[in-house]
DNA sequence: CCAAAAACATACTAGTTAGTATGTTTTTGG
DNA sequence: CCAAAAACATACTAACTAGTATGTTTTTGG
């Protein structure tokens, strides 16, 4: 059962690649198993139908990305507000996986997915969900070390770096170019040096 | 030449708001004609295709609802950070059109347009121009005025201030629930405070 | 090694899509 | 009032969609 598991991990793969670019809706069936050769018999064999298969990329690509790339940085940290800086610039301006011009996978997801369809939300819920938990812990963090002021509401600090950053990505979107994301930046840098 | 009007009309508000809660690539033709009561000669007599369609609501019906709602606001006001707060207040919480569980149209389309059809491209980029373009202007009057420092970088504040917005409506889409915005809101507000 | 299950392959279907061909009705200007 | 243009109506098409029916091949455990 070695063979199987690389097939039914190609089509997750390719089919990421696709949506991620194309959009879930416009990336057909037929879009995927031309680009990945296998045949529809092969992705029905491993994917009930295209739903599933779109949460298994949520579940089992998305997720262990976003642990990876998004939650990881923060865990570890002291510093939030450099934590966080540098995370974003990271996430914008470095990470070679996402591409400005198609944005945030996760955002686009929500964007296409939401609001028809329940499965899709709950997933991306809990995306987003980690993510907000891993970002508030740092804050709670910084605020016994020192490094942000007390008085600073953890929770309304991270919804609001988190908006911007998937508004951000929309920018990018429009503008097809990273220097959206510089001033951006610029002014989140002077944000987060405010909390301290 | 008054009843071809109103039918042409009528087809851009009703397909706007298919657009607006299903999307546009899941927004049929046949959709539109079904709940326009339009037949299909009449659509295609007023538009040459879906995109020429599109491209309408974009130019003649969210550019002026941007000017009244999201402009206009703008112009006459002294002090921009109360100025914005109230704005994104009234946009997010009180403004009757705009639902939170379908976001913000023009951020939708966005997502869903932006690179793979140049036109609609350039058609929201316009949109989203006039916006910074006004709220800059904002900013620069409110250096002058003396409401905000002279050290702030107008350019910088405004793509955080508007990245945040779209953001947020996306954590809306996500958790169906105006309350979603609160924090977002009163962040939105500590940090516009710190611009003085 | 060999049967049974797993994995894949091919050909099809029924429904939907944007768009067109070809009409008929309605409006308009002289 | 009446022809010509504008505005609309109906019936169709070709391409595409997700999904299925029915196979064949490959792998696996005893």
């Amino acid at each position: 059962m070695k063979k199987a598991e690389a097939t039914r991990l190609t089509i997750l793969e390719k089919a990421f690649e696709l949506i991620y670019v194309k959009g879930y809706q416009t990336t057909s069936i037929d879009d995927i198993i031309a680009t990945t050769r296998v045949t529809k018999g092969a992705f029905y064999y491993h994917f009930k139908n295209k739903d599933e298969m779109g949460l298994a990329i949520i579940n089992e690509l998305l997720k262990p990305t976003l642990v990876g790339s998004f939650i990881g940085p923060l865990q570890s940290a002291a510093d939030p507000s450099t934590a966080i800086y540098e995370l974003m610039h990271n996430l914008l301006m470095e990470n070679e996986f996402l591409k400005v011009e198609y944005g945030c996978p996760a955002a686009n997801l929500t964007h296409e997915m939401t609001s028809w369809n329940a499965d899709f939300n709950q997933a991306l819920n809990e995306l987003t969900g980690q993510w907000t938990e891993s970002m508030t812990q740092l804050i709670e963090r910084g605020k016994l070390n020192g490094t942000i002021r007390k008085d600073v509401n953890a929770r309304q600090v991270v919804m609001f770096v988190m908006a911007g950053y998937w508004g951000i990505r929309n920018f990018g979107k429009l503008e097809r170019n990273k220097e959206a994301y510089l001033p951006y930046l610029e002014e989140l840098k002077n944000y987060l040096e405010t909390l301290r």
